[in-house]
DNA sequence: GTCTATACGGCGATAGAC
DNA sequence: GTCTATCGCCGTATAGAC
């Protein structure tokens, strides 16, 4: 007997999960392409190919929804970049070398990035477009980031002693902008090259 | 005699430009607070303290006044940006060192960051978030931007030549991607380092 | 050049039948 | 859980008086 069989749903592993998903996934290609603002509810749920209404029945609010979004991948990549560091600086002994710290840091971007779930690079897409904004950062970002950016930056003390704090953030910040500007997805640098460069090789600037 | 007189309004100076210039004013505040979707017109020219039909009158629709926005500060900065690069490379006999480039790029910003003119830093915050926009790329981006950033590329190559091609693509897309989120201001740096680093001296991480 | 008035459509969100 | 219908509001843009 397969377990699919309901009443008003007693085992059953889905609960609206299904619907649940696909407002979620369209919500995150459009914002990620359009941004919170540039988004209807109508064009999500349409996307999506359900009602209106259920979008508010299951998400609440227009702005909930978009953190729902973020908040989805967010756990997930976070735990596999806190191990990445770990490992990296275990391996080393504890005195981890420059490269290594940030290759612990960029790859699990890269790899998620690579991974077949395209959802990944559309969520990092999103990702850079709320980042330049100011408006989500107390809420979401600050929460699901810090601790681990606080942790890179530890290890990037490892591994460059003696500096003064203040350069630590500063490292930090230019890394984070030039990576995130990388997965905008922005097209720029293939036009701007005129096909020397194709964004789709991420990879090859951090050979 | 001087050109200047037209038939109706006789001598004066400002043919209407005083309104237009409030208009613009407020136009690039808002924008680069919230975005082009994040902002209404009626938003914009109560800012300004004029009526909400001469946005219209003034600049047509919405885009025209965000495109107008956009250009009004970039052709002053462009050539500003062209002649730091030639007095560099000029200075140097043809054979600029890399720190020398990089500087020539960067410091144009710095300048203007700066000065008392705060529009600048709103623009240069306004151009951080359509820069992570794909949607304006082709029409306002290119047109003003690639053929400056061209110059540095060249200049890059004069620097270090023998690199393969596209490093010369992503070296410039990297610190692009670190100097614009420098000028987004979204106060995360300071938040994240508990005070340690202040984003207003963003000339700090130059040095 | 400037403002009043308004057209017209789409917005987020909810109530209630099924 | 899902859909139909709708509320009340605000968006961009324009016509026309002054």
């Amino acid at each position: 007997m397969a377990p699919k069989e309901k009443k008003s749903r007693p085992v059953g592993r889905p609960p609206a999960t299904a619907t649940r998903k696909r407002i979620l996934n369209a919500a995150e290609k459009l914002f990620a392409e359009r941004g919170f603002d540039g988004v209807t509810v109508r064009q999500i749920t349409a996307e999506a190919g359900v009602d209106t209404a259920l979008a508010h029945h299951h998400f609440g609010s227009k702005r909930d929804l978009f953190a729902r979004v973020l908040l989805r991948r967010a756990e997930a990549h976070m735990e596999e970049r806190d191990a990445a560091m770990a490992r990296c600086i275990a391996a080393a002994g504890g005195k981890p070398g420059l490269r290594d710290v940030i290759l612990a840091y960029v790859q699990p971007y890269l790899e998620r990035a690579r991974s077949s779930d395209k959802g990944w690079r559309t969520y990092f897409k999103l990702l850079a477009k709320t980042n330049t904004s100011p408006e989500w950062a107390p809420e979401v970002f600050s929460g699901q980031f810090d601790p681990f950016v606080r942790r890179f930056i530890d290890a990037l003390k490892l591994a460059v002693p003696g500096v003064p704090e203040e350069r630590y953030y500063w490292a930090y910040h230019y890394l984070s902008g030039a990576l995130v500007l990388t997965f905008a997805d922005t097209g720029r640098l293939d036009r701007l090259s005129g096909g020397v460069c194709s964004s789709a090789d991420f990879e090859k600037g951090f050979l």
